[in-house]
Order: C-alpha cells, then structure tokens, then sequence
DNA sequence: AATGAATGAGAGTTCATTCAT
DNA sequence: AATGAATGAACTCTCATTCAT
C-alpha cells in the first residue's frame, strides 16, 4: 500500500467523520475505524487532529479559489458572472461532504478554529468587494455599500449551498445558479412599483 | 438570594461564556467563576451543561418569534416588511452575545444540536416562504420557487448580523434594514444595459 | 477529609513509588492507588507528575539547607564540623525514602530533571567550597584546590548514605559521622610515612 | 558492510544518545537516525533497547576491570596505588561518554537495571575492601572499617570523575589522581592545631 | 540483510458530573 | 440551598516492537 494512497484514506476517513459528527465529536479512533488503520498509524501521516482537518479545509479554500476567473469587461458579463457563481457552486457541490463541513463550522462556535475560517471568508468577501467597486465604476453594480452587497451574497450562496450539501433540499445546479443570479440582478420583492421607483 | 436570580446569573454567566470561548471550550468551571456561585450549584438550575445552552438558544428563538408580525396585506406593505426587518435586527442586537452563539452554532457541526438549530431556521423559512407564496398571489413577490427566495432572505440576513455581533463590522441598524429591503427589491447587479445606465 | 491530610497522603504515596520504582516508573495510577484516591483527585492537588516530584525533592533541599550552621571559628571547630556533618546525615536518614530519590536521582539521566538535582549539588559544592577556602586561610583546611576537597567530601558522603538507605548497609549514624570525620582530618592511607611527610 | 561494524555503528550511536538525552529520552528512532540506518536494523543487532544500554555498560565494566592490577606488596606501594587509580581514570576519561552514562545510572531508579549496577559497584567495593583489610595488615592502611574506607574512595572518585565528564570541571588526569591519593592519605581537615600549624 | 510502514498497549491529563457535608 | 472535593470515563498522542516486502 503506497504512502500516498494510506494519506487519502485517511484524509477521505476524517472527511467522512467530520461531516458526521463535527470536529469535536469526531475522535482519532473514529477516523482510524473507517480508515481500517491502527491509531498509531494516523500519526504517521499527520501531526495530530487538527492538521488533518485543516488540511481538508486548506484543500477546499484552494479548489474554490481557483475556479473563480476574473471578469472581462470586454465580453459578455451576464454570462461570466453566471460562469463564475456556476464554477464555485460546481467545486462545493462536488465535495458534499466537505462543504458540510465548510459551512458549518461557522467561526465564533471554536475560536481556534474559528480564526481560520473567519479569515477565509473574510477573503472572499474582500474578492467580491472589489470586484463590485469596480463593477460599480462600470455602472453594472449599482451604487451603494460594496461591503453590504458582498456580505449578502455570500450568505445568500452559503444558504442554498448548505441546504443541498445538508439534505434540506436537492435543487438543481442550474437552478441555484440562476435563482443567485437573479437575486443580484432582480431582487423578488416587487413592492409598489408605482411611489418607489428606481432612481 | 431567589433562585430566579440565581438561575438569571447562571444565564448570564453562561451566555457571556459562551459567547466567548465557544461551547466546547467554555468549562463549567468558567461559568460558574462567571456566576460567582459554586460548581455544585451549577447542577441545582440546570441538568447539565448542554441544557443551559439550550435554554439560551431557545430564549433567543422566542424573542424572534414574537417579533415578527404578519403582514397586512390593506396597509403600506413596504413599510411592513421593513417593520418585520427592522424588528428581528433590533432583537438580535439587542443581544450581541446571543445571537453570535446562535449564528455560531451552525448545523451539522454537532448533529445532536444541529438538529435543534437546523429545526429553528427550517421554521423560520417555512413562514418566510408562506408570507412569499401569499405575496406571490398579490403580485408583491416575483413569480419563481418562494423557497429559494427564503433561503437567499435568511442566508443575507444572518450574514451581515453576524459581521455586526462579531465585531467585524458595526453598521447602523437601518442601514442593515434598508440595504436587506433594498436586496430584496432590486438585487444590486446591472447587467440589463438598457434600464439602468450609469450616470 | 481536610485539604491538607488529601496532599499529604499523595506527597507520601508518591515519596513511596518514586523511592520504589523511580521517577518514569511510577504511574500517577500507582501513586493513587498508593493513595487511594481517584485519578482525577491527583490533579486537584497538584498540576502534573513532574511537580509533586519536585516538591518532594525541594522539601528535602530545604531541610537540608536549614541543617547546616556556619562554622563559628571561636569554639571548638572539631566539634561544630561533626555537628553539621551529623546534622545532615540526620535529615537524609530520617528520610530514607526520599533520600534514596536524591541520591539515585543522577544527574545526566533525564536533563529535564537532571537539571534541577544538579544544581543542588552545585549549591551544596560551592557551600562547602567557600567554608574549605576560609577553613585555608585560617589554617584548618590544608592548602591545595578547595574545590577537588569539596567534590572529594559530597562524593564520600552520598556514596556512604546511600548504602544505608539503599539497604546495601546499615550503619549507626554516628559511626558514618566519625568515620567521614576521620577520612577528612587524616584519609587512611599509612605509606611510607617517612619519604612523604607533610609540609 | 560487515555484520561486526553494523554493531559498532549502532553501539557508538546508541553511547552518544544515551549519553546526551539519557536513556528514557532515547528513542530508539535517535540511535538509528545516528547510525543511519532503519529502523528495524536495529532489532537485528540487538533484542531490545534495555539489551543495547546493558551491553554499553557491560564494556565499560569490563575494560574497568582489567585495568587493575593486584598491588604487590614487595614494591613501592604509593606507585603501585597512584597507578592504579591513574589506570581506572585513564579508562573512564578516555570513553567519557560512555563514563557519564555509567555515573549517571544511579542505582535505585529503576529497580531492574539498579541491582545491574548496583552488583559492579559490590564488586567493586569488595576488591577495594579485600585490599585494604589486606593493607591494614601490612600496616599500611590504617585500622578501622575497610568497607567504610571502600566507600568513601569510591564516592570520591566517582563524583570527580562526574565533574569531568559532565563538563563541570576538567581538570587535568594527574592533579584528579595525585588529589585522590591525597585525601586517602591525608585528608584534609587540619584541626589539630599543634601538628599542622600555618604558615 | 535491510527496510520502514504499521501496530496497539499504555501514559498523562481533562472535565462534566456527583454527593457528603 | 449551597458547597467544592472527589470521581473516573474518555481522549489525544507516544514509541518500542513487529513483519511483509
């Protein structure tokens, strides 16, 4: 059995665990158990609990970041937009169960772990924000708190995302996709058009 | 000194514990240092430490309840739904530390409690949804799956309370009430060229 | 049960396993069982393994270092040497068990511990090196390297308690303390007493 | 690569980590890491790591043993003395390493190998005393307790050999034999103050 | 003969909970 | 009602030893 191999199994073990029973509740001999290895065995490929785990996160930061392309104002933004919600959704959908544990581990529950996370998120909010100030100058954001805009949509997206990756709800991809589109697009509500319009 | 009080200070003690380290990391010994009663006493007001967070989140999901109105559909509806907007923010900030327990005790992390919290949010977009499809049928909400709108509502909505709970961020409670309103009417993105032109 | 009979009880019981099995043998599972508490009570008591072990030997040091008197050079210095080297062999001898920890306890074992005993040691050594160099200049001491006479006489003195309290002899106290005298004030050697005579 | 110098290999390895760390701070991981060799290379040579200390110790005991020779009492019996005590330094300083580990390994602190060396002490206290009674027929040790003389030689030598090889003080092979012949002969207390007067 | 991945018993320590006072 | 000393199950991590390759 290759070195490699015993790695995965075990990175897959403690992504199954943690899924399960959370970072807490999941013990070193829960991860041994469902990789089929002696305890002592986890400790030769990891430093100890916490570094598998942050590895697994570590793994899924650096797959959502790099499904994310940067806007060409030159082409058709609709649809890089919508390439860009499609892509992300497509790397958390694709790994459930990390995902799950993505979501849910929701800073401010463990402060230690808490920081990491924070600062993830906090990252791609800054994206984000950035990248509505500048569609602000373009006139394809609408003026207002970059900040605020980034912040719903990232909880929005977290939101949908949690109930597919949870079992609450098993929408299509493709419906995910262009329900966040026309969130930020469109909004629902449609509230006297008359006394309120726009502008 | 009452056992109301007592059982108050407990709350109390145990809310700003949590609140802080977490529910794993806070001890016993944490919170009753906080109380300033001895360890014993802890287990005369609450049967264990799981219970007393539970009562803390369950106070909070009273106080949300009863905050929210149904909307009359003869009234200003705009001014309605901010109302409702405008209350569950007042109550969750009136109880920072609270609410961070509550946004930070995401689902799944431990199923136990996930199970509880997840049951708490699935009620609060029931009604949400509810309140949608109504708002559908009277054309104040745009046609589309409600449940998904309810999802993207509560997802912005504990976002950006989280960012003010946590300190991240510290807006004023109108701005959170009409930048959501504002989400929620008009999205932010202006891709469609023709009707919004900058300037 | 007081507070202090509990630390007392595990002080003695732990004396007992370390005198017994030495310091890495000794479990915490021994010296409470030793001392019929639970496990967890050893923790109430004292913050690890390591720091009821030191306590045992500092409590020693300290007796030690109350033993000793300064030399008055006015009286009968014969009499005030055999005083303090009957004063220390008393202490160590009344405690036989502890005593046996100091003695086997060799520095260069374990660093982490070693450290600690051998400072002793040196205290002890630098002790007896600045009474021997004032012992020279009044002409009590014979001239040469105070230092070599100091390590000469720490050596001498642990080699002889310790096969009293390792069992290997036992002697009355007060011929060690004669003995160890003489060795001082005339060695044993009786060679050629004509070609080498003193001076 | 010779069976014989693998041996070495992992001899010489095992003296310097032992004699650095001491032997439960060794792990066997240390003594292939300096040998460079695996692991389980390690159990081809030797049964254990209990087996590979006692064989260290064995040698030094061994080459102790063979450098004394019988005093031959037709002779001059201060050179015979001074070099035999010149022979065991010579030993014991020309593998300081292995000497430090020696001297470190007090008896009493693990029972197991304690009575080891506890027994090679014996042993070597035993021949002390055997000449020394045989001595003080001679009239050239002086009456009293040889085994209490035995004693004390042997702390003395043993706490100056320690100072060497622990690096506390090095003093030159001769001056420590020329001291030690000293003390035996003469001690060093002068409180007899009509014999030895200063100045 | 050599390797080094795998093993698993075992250790120290923590902490929610109990209960005699 | 209040106390806080006592409990002991449970957990993470270590490392000497084994054994398939």
């Amino acid at each position: 059995m290759g070195k490699a191999e015993r790695r995965q199994d075990l990175l897959r073990a403690a992504r199954d665990v943690f899924a399960t029973k959370g970072f807490h509740d999941a013990k070193i001999d829960d991860i041994v158990a469902a990789a089929s290895v002696a305890k002592g065995t986890f400790y030769l490929y990891f430093q100890d609990k916490r570094s598998i785990f942050s590895e697994l996160v570590d793994g899924l930061f650096a797959r959502i970041g790099g499904a994310i392309l940067h806007v060409d104002l030159g082409s058709d933004i609709e649809a890089q937009v919508k390439h860009n919600i499609r892509a992300i959704v497509a790397v958390l959908l694709d790994e459930p169960k990390l995902t799950r544990i993505l979501l849910s581990y929701a800073p401010g529950l463990d402060p230690e772990f808490g920081a990491k996370i924070q600062s993830f998120y906090a990252g791609v909010k800054m994206l984000l924000k950035e990248s509505l100030t500048e569609g602000q100058e373009l006139g394809i954001v609408a003026p207002g708190d970059a900040s605020v805009y980034a912040t719903f949509t990232l909880g929005a997206m977290k939101e949908i995302l949690f109930e597919n990756v949870s079992g609450a709800a098993a929408r299509p991809r493709e419906q995910i996709v262009l329900e966040l589109f026309n969130l930020l697009q469109r909004g629902y509500l449609r509230v006297d058009g008359e006394r309120h319009s726009p502008g």
